[in-house]
DNA sequence: TCAGTTGGTGGACGTATGTTCACTCATGAG
DNA sequence: CTCATGAGTGAACATACGTCCACCAACTGA
């Protein structure tokens, strides 16, 4: 569960720096230090099962023997990124919820939360993008559960919202998963933009909007009864 | 451009097994060795840029050394695999084009055709999928570049088709790219796909079927002007 | 036929890795 | 206060890595 302080690295809260803690406290905080290190890692580009249990000690500012006090292996760490990775995408989804429908330009809105929500929460969504398709077998399908899990959810709020009350359940799933990949895959689009150019950013921007757009368009139109056998 | 025998290891031709052949082809063995080799331990799940030189040369069948006749880097045969990707989608694209546009149950079939390319590309299809997120930065904007190709062609392609005269041609780019990333994540799930089991293959099929149908649904129904400033 | 080119070899190097072990020494429970 | 617990240390190991070098042998072009 790791109820870390953490995403966005807090500036020390408020006791000056250390030395204070009860024991707990202390074995995570440098556990977090190991996750983040590969966080961290990550971000300079470099691939998670490439990731080196002395390179993540080293940037986490322990010694090797260290990381065995906390994980077995670099992949039970990656497991645990994943689980967190899985926390922030239905932190996601709470707070969409919690913000309703807004009638008007709802799917531009939607889009611009997005982009905002991933650039604020770079390093799990780079994790998950990245290791989604290319990573480790266990990691992967342990991503694969995370996000199937999250369509699940997505199909429910969608259900309860009842914008398509044309869909079957089966079918408004099958348009989630479209919007979700989509959506995970703009992640990537979103994270690899160089900064400042803001023309492009608003022609990647309208880009999405449009698929979505498309996606739910599609969707309005649906018919179940186009099946043959 | 590698004008290599492969894909579908061939059963060493006509002559029984080698002495017999000019310098030149001789490189370009040892060399489709080194391509297979890395290939090969993707296959067994690895990602690409967690392959070590000496472990590619051991599958090859060559000592380390040999590696540097061929390439000065992992990361240059890297490239050259995403060109020979590349070319693996442009023959799957042409194959396609001289197929013509079947009139009946037209996205059932493509969807079909596409999972029988995908199943005997398999490694390329790997490659690309387990890469285009997750590899090491150069090789990712290869891919992507590879990717962005090959949606301008099929771009091309639909436009002469006029099978969407509603849609203006940066749409249809929108259209195809969309196309594009889903069916590129649906070789992950065929990849994926335990064989045998014959019931989850037919839903995975139907499940694509259906994407793709909406997307088009979406197509056929879109408009431009539904933009504001 | 002969010399030059070159793909492949084998050994060696420095360095990095994962894992082990015995060891500190502050913490927190009794 | 005492003392067992356990998070973090430091040294050592076997092994693997990328890269360099001198060398061979065979194909090539003259």
């Amino acid at each position: 569960m790791t109820a870390r302080s953490r995403p966005g690295s807090e500036p020390n809260a408020c006791t000056d720096d250390e030395e204070l803690l009860p024991r707990g406290q202390r074995k995570q905080r440098t556990r977090d230090a190991l996750i983040d290190a590969a966080l961290q890692l990550m971000n300079e580009g470099r691939s998670f099962n490439s990731l080196g249990l002395r390179e993540i000690t080293r940037v986490a500012g322990v010694v090797p023997t260290s990381f065995y006090r906390h994980f077995k292996d670099t992949n039970e760490l990656g497991l645990v990124l994943v689980e967190e990775s899985g926390l922030t995408l239905r932190r996601m989804l709470r707070e969409a919820r919690r913000a309703g429908a807004p009638v008007k330009d709802m799917i531009r809105r939607s889009v611009q939360v997005y982009k905002a929500f991933v650039l604020s929460n770079r390093l799990h969504f780079l994790f998950v993008a990245g290791e989604r398709s290319g990573g480790s077998p266990v990691i992967r399908s342990a991503i694969r559960n995370e996000v199937d899990q999250f369509i699940d959810e997505m199909t429910q709020d969608l259900r309860h919202l009842a914008i398509f009350p044309n869909l079957s359940p089966e079918s408004l799933r099958m348009v989630c998963e479209l919007v979700v990949n989509t959506m995970l895959h703009a992640a990537t689009d979103i994270l690899d933009l160089p900064p400042g150019d803001e023309a492009l950013a608003r022609a990647q921007e309208d880009n999405h909007v449009h698929q979505v757009r498309l996606i739910f368009l599609g969707a309005q139109l649906w018919r179940e009864e186009t099946e043959k056998a």
